[in-house]
RNA sequence: GCCCCCAUAGUCUAGUGGCCCAGGACGUCACCCUUUCAAGGUGAAGAUCGCGGGUUCGAAUCCCGCUGGGGGUACCA
């Protein structure tokens, strides 16, 4: 008895319902993504109202953690997806905490008890975990033995009287099957005497998840969830509580669960796994938003570059796969260096960088503004360095020797291109030191042309003259054009670090020689 | 163990019976550019479409079995 596929609703009413026991988890940031997008992009290209709404599923004290809901919803924000209704916001359903609910789940719960979908059951806790040793003493399968499921009313009435806690638990049905329609799996049976009598109210008064996210889904009138396809397995469930409920069951779309690179689940071990972590590392929102988009989705199998725009204008439910994915860190380095590479414009990538070079102290703190003292500065580091950026807090590192007076101590053996010798080095800067007052670093071709010339006059490959300067100038092998560089550190430094360097290569000239 | 989901290169994917001895991207390798490193450009390697049976004139595409991977099996979500 699979469920008439029921008419397209004229709306689409999604939530993201986080429970606040920590970070975001990457995974979930996706699924908020995948219901924000058809709220907001599907839904209205489709003639249907669209509406987005956050739900803090903050049913378990022991997990609860003070701080992460505000934490949940920031990053959420940062990442640039916004809600209609929500704990922040308000809207028609509120309270939008489940914490602030609980009368609501306890009159369902009596309701089901009433109408005898439920039971209470008074078994405790080391009672259900002998049973489970027991029955994995015998090999067999674990799970609740329904023990209360049928207690005569008299035996219910004594323990109420003796003050005994009990739980109360759905009352499965234990034959027949129940079929889950799935938006990108079409229908999964499931045969009833498989499944259990979950517990719908615990002893403490709090509903478990089952029980208060389908009288909240419904509540709200939510008309598609979309969540985790580690949910799966207890869908039945939530079907029949709907239609134990005589409620109508939403329509369900489980998305593809994300793996970590080796297999198994996505944890510490393999790198980052929370949005905060990817935020403080640098990576760009919108970098984030195409990766995650694109794990699970495709548009054409072709287009890769999608701006969110795009994703509102092209994005639709049937074309999530069921499949589940990797995880690939690298792949999201090369979108986040593609979109700062490629796609930000200097300005915008400028104001994102300071906040990470402010943190290394090697500029002033915020605001962060074109009006911002060391805009400037950061700015013209930034145009040089931005196609070796994969991530903004690469930034302070790359950027040092443009942003310091100072340069940072380095090997003076550096100094001394691969095949030259520390003589020859020597030699080469010196008579650089000699040319620097002449040259005017501000015109690069200029200055490029006048040392290319020396190196001619010097003898030397333009590179083995090259290589000492930089690494004079920048204290590193590697840098951005050599001319460019020198522009942006400007004639007063430049002159100072060769001087420096002609001091440290004095010393290791003198130095005997050990290899 | 039991239940369920999934299955195209190392990874993300296109593909819905013939246009596919399989297309794009990341990664890898080579070359070009070049003052270094990147970026960029060009090109290459890499998939018996997990395996075995069917159905069909014809299958990556449909069906069955197997195998593999993953998820669930809490008074957590």
């Amino acid at each position: 008895m699979s469920d008439p596929a029921s008419p397209a609703p004229e709306r689409v009413r999604v939530r993201f319902a986080p429970s606040p026991t920590g970070l975001l988890h990457i995974g979930g940031v996706r699924t908020v993504l995948f219901n924000w997008l058809l709220a907001n992009g599907q839904a209205p290209r489709e003639g249907k109202s669209g509406a987005f709404l956050l739900r803090i599923e903050d049913t378990d004290r022991n997990r609860y953690v003070e701080g992460a809901e505000a934490g949940i919803l920031d990053v959420l924000a940062w990442f640039g997806v916004d809600w209609d209704e929500g704990p922040d916001v308000g809207g028609p359903h509120a309270p939008y905490r489940q914490s602030e609910r609980t009368a609501l789940y306890q009159e369902h719960a009596q309701h089901l008890l009433d109408t005898g979908n439920a039971y209470r059951c008074f078994c405790t806790p080391e009672r259900l975990q002998q049973v489970r040793e027991e029955q994995a003493a015998r090999k067999e399968p674990p799970g609740y033995d329904r023990f209360c499921r049928d207690l005569s009313p008299e035996q219910i009435d004594a323990n109420l009287a003796a003050g005994m806690p009990f739980v109360i638990r759905f009352r499965a049905p234990q034959e027949g099957e129940t079929v889950v329609h799935d938006l990108l799996r079409d229908d999964m049976v499931f045969q009833n005497a498989n499944l259990e009598d979950l517990v719908l109210l615990k002893s403490d008064g709090y509903p478990t998840y089952h029980l208060a996210n389908v009288v909240d889904d419904h509540e709200m009138e939510i008309t598609h969830i979309l969540r985790g396809a580690e949910w799966i397995p207890t869908a039945p469930l939530h079907v029949l509580l709907y239609r134990a409920s005589g409620w109508d069951v939403p329509l369900f779309a489980h998305m593809p669960l994300i793996l970590a690179p080796g297999g198994g689940k996505l944890s510490k071990r393999h790198g980052s796994t929370s949005m905060e972590e990817f935020r403080v590392q640098g990576y760009l929102p919108e970098a984030l938003m195409n990766y995650l988009a694109l794990l699970g989705w495709s548009f054409d199998g072709e287009t890769e570059i999608f701006s969110k725009s795009d994703l509102l204008e092209k994005f639709t439910l049937e074309r999530v796969s069921p499949s589940p994915g990797t995880f690939d860190y690298q792949k999201l380095r090369w979108f986040n260096q593609y979109y700062i590479n490629h796609i930000l414009d200097l300005d915008d990538l400028t104001l994102r960088v300071m906040p990470f070079v402010a943190a290394a102290d090697l500029i002033q703190p915020g605001p962060y503004t074109p009006d911002h003292g060391d805009f400037a500065r950061v700015r013209e580091a930034t145009a040089l360095l931005k196609d070796r950026l994969e991530t903004l807090a690469e930034a302070p590192d790359l950027m040092s020797y443009f942003l310091r007076d100072e340069l940072e101590a380095y090997d003076p053996a550096l100094l001394v291109p691969k095949k030259g010798t520390p003589a020859e080095a020597l030699r080469a800067l010196e008579a650089v030191a000699a040319l620097l007052p002449e040259i005017n670093l501000g015109d690069e071709a200029a200055a490029e042309a006048r040392l290319r010339s020396l190196a001619d006059d010097l003898g030397l490959k333009a590179g083995n003259l090259f290589m000492p300067i930089r690494v004079a100038a920048t204290g590193r092998t590697q840098s951005p054009g050599l001319f460019e560089t020198l522009r942006v550190i400007g004639n007063a430094r430049v002159q100072e670090r060769v001087a420096a360097a002609l001091a440290a290569l004095r010393v290791l000239e003198a130095a005997p020689a050990n290899g």
